[in-house]
DNA sequence: TAGTGGTCTAGACCACGGC
DNA sequence: CCGTGGTCTAGACCACTAT
């Protein structure tokens, strides 16, 4: 209960992290309220409470009005996960990019896409295919579907110079989106440009993207064997 | 420049966010500082700094003293994942939950594990290998490595009735960690627990725990064929 | 050196939700 | 009801860094 000598939001962050970890403060406990905390650090409230907010987005505790702050019983241990421009995830490898536009066409939304591409059937999108390399590796596959009515200006874009991947991101601002990660086993077209063994199991991601209204683009994108997607944690 | 009635941060952060968006503020741009902000929208500067520091946290702006704060040029977006265990991710799926232990041994560390577990050589660890089902359907394999130094009572758990996973998350916490995804192609052993075809393409995620400084736990999971890791952006 | 963001303070009011 | 967290204020000092 003394005073301690830390003033800052981040050294009661951290004691506070200490205590939960070391079960000073046990899972489930409550623990002291914002004045008693701010009485003991000697500062003000205001600062106890940013220490609090930050533990609390990270999911270490949980609070309610009136019923005070309780420790989480079990952490739900979060990962932020960056999702990167392709051009850059190999460039951060210290791989020279290049990519490839395989195929390019206006075709009817197809219907498998279903739910992932909420567009009225008949609806036309712009379909492409390319093959994005590192240092001269294959290194993902990329296939997207883009709605035409959301991304003007996409007609005159000449995709070998930038891919589609990154036009989008500078020129398409979502609002939301959702992703998905498994596994795939490679048909022959994808044996063939990855230079492996037809059935090869590879990492694919899917990800779709939409403004207020509407759906932007959808893009499964394949790497080649052995990909690891890395977080930490 | 006129007052704003809006006076909370989230009504700042809503409006920058669309400025943003709309390119009022165009990507790379120098947007007013806190001040200006301040008197524009009739609050404080602490209630536009809360906005702005969302907006940084957020990746969308970038801040630096006496520079000020700019729109980032191509925003990295971020995705935030929580890992859960795998007896919650059965239940938020409707579905009932069982596991069933099917090796464990003491041995000595495995080299392979290498950097990604790093003790000793001749170390003993804790193996284990399990399958989790959902609704009687195995869901996922789990192969794990877990230290014994910094694992106090873990030989006197009875796994059977708590999973690994389970009881890990609540009695050894860590500071650090890292995870990886990638696929696997079913070998005999996979293909026999999940009865799918040999060479199956099966989604896997390798994860790594440690202390400040010691490693706590390597785990593999293995989910059965078809599986999506989902993540909404 | 001067301007910008980062933080802290002491106080205040309000919203929520156990009691 | 009333205690707790959530937020806002007006002011202050400091840290960093472009110029």
């Amino acid at each position: 209960m003394t005073a301690k000598e830390a003033k800052s939001w981040l050294h009661i962050h951290k004691e506070l992290l200490r205590r939960i970890r070391d079960r000073d403060y046990a899972p489930g406990a409550l623990i002291p309220g914002e004045v008693e905390l701010a009485a003991e650090f000697g500062c003000a409230r205001t600062t106890v409470n940013r220490a609090l907010r930050e533990l609390s987005e990270a999911g270490l505790v949980t609070r309610r009005r009136r019923a005070g702050t309780r420790v989480a019983v079990n952490p739900p241990h979060k990962a932020t996960l960056t999702i990167p421009i392709i051009r850059e995830e190999v460039e951060l490898r210290g791989a020279s990019y290049r990519h490839v536009v395989i195929g390019q066409s206006v075709r009817p939304v197809p219907p498998q896409l279903g739910a992932a591409f909420p567009l009225p059937a008949g609806c036309d999108v712009l379909y492409q295919q390319a093959l994005h390399y590192a240092d001269e590796r294959p290194f993902v596959y990329e296939e997207r579907h883009t709605n035409l009515a959301t991304a003007p200006g996409l007609k005159d874009v000449d995709f070998t110079r930038i891919s589609a991947n990154e036009w989008l991101v500078q020129n398409a601002p979502f609002t939301g989106g959702d992703m998905s990660f498994h596994a795939v086993n490679a048909d022959a077209e994808l044996a063939r440009y990855f230079e492996c063994p037809p059935e090869t199991a590879l990492f694919a991601v899917d990800r779709s993207t939409w403004d207020t209204t509407a759906p932007i683009t959808h893009v499964r994108m394949i790497y080649a064997p052995g990909h690891r997607m890395r977080m930490s944690l």
